[in-house]
DNA sequence: AGTCTTCTACGAATTGTTTCGTAAACAAAC
DNA sequence: GTTTGTTTACGAAACAATTCGTAGAAGACT
């Protein structure tokens, strides 16, 4: 059903900030690249040119200056690179990946509520 | 303290191979990987090669035909590609990643009971 | 010994990503 | 309308990952 994306980390950069801010203008996205990252604006432009044609990107011409958008969705393009993480990482145990992330990285306590809430909705719902 | 590993996702797949069957030759390793992957004898003997540059492999050379060792652990590898992705991906929220975990791959129930489990005990040590 | 097979080493071709220089299109300012 | 500045398009270079062909070394087998 829906095709399979696999950005690279640098087309992922810039997935966040239009997932961030929306529709913007290579310039916009390039300034606020810039602040975290050394690059220039025409290697900007020509990522997200490459990622217009491989449709990781919508854009608007009507206007001398390109306006671009994420044409994949945020949770979605997650949703795969986790799957693939998890796949070539974990062996298939997403449980295990779960335990790393929480092990590894220490989660706040309204993380670790958020996450038992979420779990607890799981269960909840298991009746179907 | 520990060096920034990254290995690409080929790396990965022989790093499996021996985490799960410890210390091999490259033609056992080729073999396993033959199952899942398209690939000729020389091309993995030379990716193991290069990973043994990288500092990625120990090997034993004291008979003809290599033994190839992991050189860097599974847990701590398996901590840093997920701590990349966190970054990169959830920016920076680990609860964001685990519960695109639970959400996309169904976990099976004893999973579930697993990570609950691993909760509380996370509670519990939380006083210190 | 001589032949066969297996293995490593090397180097090169291929593919994909990232980088940027340069030129042309366009608009705004003068 | 000419200059100036911003933008896109194009193409090529630089780099990295992956692939494999070929050659030669090392054992194993008569």
């Amino acid at each position: 059903m829906s095709r399979q994306i696999k950005p690279t980390e640098s087309e992922l950069e810039i997935l966040n900030i239009l997932w961030d801010k929306g529709a913007s203008t290579v310039r916009e996205v390039h300034e606020i690249l810039e602040k975290t990252k050394e690059a220039g604006y025409t290697t900007t432009l020509k990522l997200m040119q490459i990622m217009h044609e491989k449709k990781l990107l919508k854009r608007n011409t009507d206007s001398k200056t390109h306006v671009y958008e994420a044409a994949v969705s945020q949770s979605q393009t997650q949703g795969q690179i986790v799957q693939r993480m998890i796949d070539t990482v974990f062996n298939g145990s997403a449980s295990q990946l779960i335990m790393q992330a929480l092990g590894n990285h220490k989660a706040t306590d309204e993380e670790l509520e958020h996450i038992k809430q979420y779990l607890e909705q799981m269960e909840k719902n298991k009746g179907k």
